[in-house]
RNA sequence: GGGUCGGUGCCCGAGUGGCCAAAGGGAGCAGACUGUAAAUCUGCCGGCACAGCCUUCGGAGGUUCAAAUCCUCCCCGGCCCA
């Protein structure tokens, strides 16, 4: 298992990896437009299929020219489908798919394999996800192994469910830490033949030294020449060593969400800038970032907009971490190609952990 | 001058004899956050030699076993009358 430099082609364009994709949960990343994500150089934005099926409803943004026409975005969209929210929001789950609850009106929604697939193609994914199901960790095994033996199930109904042309859609590797368990469902899954692979819930409470291994498993079992996505996983230590096993594709909240909440991500490390000590700080976030807020304003005048809560303090530190994040993955993958991958994951270890 | 309501911890604001170092909110200080129910949540927030003690509820005195809470006088605000 090494790590990999690829290029994957969608209906619209084509994107580098290993990349980072912010998550646009409802048709827009917080804070920010179409176009901050452009000029940041994302080529690939998240969106959600549960929560766009409820507001305002995927019918709606079809009518609407699809997330690209709706959110004026002409690069790539990937869909999660939902299964995610099996996780957060612990629904009801039986064999047939899943029972929601809307957490806009308490309204009861159902999602199945088939259904998160239609809305998917409605809402013009170029990338689909398949609905899944994402257990907690630690969760006992028999949860473990049902959660794997749905998602199997609920991968061949989504692989038979018509999508549009140029739609791809994603399985997803369940199977918790177990090394077996994790195999078990990469085969499974790529049986059935997709487009790509996601590998998910993990970072869903375990340690890395329980999540690694079973990445691992998981990676040992996938096609070469299909992207492998990591899903949710957004830490710099988590994602280089990910990508040491070869991952391509990496989403998480955590970078914007940690902005919001007055967290900086830096060459330094986490910098928590509601601290007192950045009152005065006349330096920028990152002296090394070149993105648009380092180039022009201080941790002083940044900590001041937090504290006294400015909106503006959450779209200019969402517009540093996802920037800052990006480049990080841009050089990791800028060490694949010149052969000093080893020494830039050890040195974000050594920051990180 | 008369009447009346009020003065509570950094701020706002509950409390109206003991269960009060005193609700709640804000500010302040720190922490968490990983396919977004998160511009959210959690902890601390009078002092100390800290399972106890000390100093606080405008000021001074008093009643009581016990007062932020009752009484007297005083100081300071708001409103009403003159």
């Amino acid at each position: 298992m090494t790590p990999r430099t690829t290029t994957v082609a969608t209906a619209h364009g084509s994107f580098d990896t290993p990349c980072f994709m912010p998550v646009g949960t409802r048709g827009a990343v917080k804070h920010l437009t179409s176009d901050d994500l452009a000029a940041i150089g994302f080529e690939v934005v998240l969106a959600n299929t549960y929560h766009l099926m409820l507001r305002p409803g995927a019918d709606v943004v079809d009518a609407l020219g699809g997330l690209h026409g709706f959110m004026a975005w002409d690069r790539t969209v990937l869909t999660d489908s939902g299964g995610f929210q099996v996780f957060s929001l612990s629904p009801k789950v039986d064999d047939d798919g899943v029972t929601f609850r809307s957490t806009y009106d308490g309204s009861s929604h159902r999602l199945t394999p088939e259904r998160a697939v239609e809305v998917q193609s409605l809402l013009g994914a170029d990338i689909q996800m398949v609905l899944d199901v994402c257990p907690p960790l630690p969760s006992p095994p028999e949860v473990v192994r049902l959660a794997v033996e749905r998602t199997a199930a609920w991968a061949a109904r989504a692989r038979a469910t018509p999508r549009r042309d140029g739609q791809q859609l994603f399985g997803i590797v369940q199977g918790g830490v177990d090394v077996d368990l994790r195999r078990e469902s990469a085969q499974r899954t790529v049986a059935l033949d997709f487009d790509g692979y996601g590998i998910g819930g993990l970072s869903v409470g375990e340690s890395r030294e329980e999540m690694l291994p079973a990445l691992a498993a998981a990676i040992d079992e996938l096609p070469a020449d299909r992207p492998r996505y990591l899903m949710g996983v957004g830490d710099p230590v988590a994602i280089v060593e990910a990508i040491g096993l070869g991952v391509d594709m990496f989403d998480c909240v955590l970078p914007t969400r940690l902005a919001r909440h007055g967290t900086l991500l830096t060459t330094g490390g986490r910098v928590n800038l509601r601290n007192a000590r950045w009152a005065t700080a006349d330096e920028p976030p990152d002296p090394a970032c070149g993105c648009t807020t380092c180039a022009r304003w201080s941790k002083g005048y940044l900590r001041h907009l937090l504290a006294v809560g400015e909106p503006t303090a959450a779209r200019l530190l969402t517009v540093h971490n996802l920037t800052w994040l990006r480049s990080l993955v841009l050089s990791i993958r800028a060490s694949i190609g010149d052969g000093t991958f080893e020494a830039l994951r050890a040195g974000i270890r050594e920051v990180w952990d």
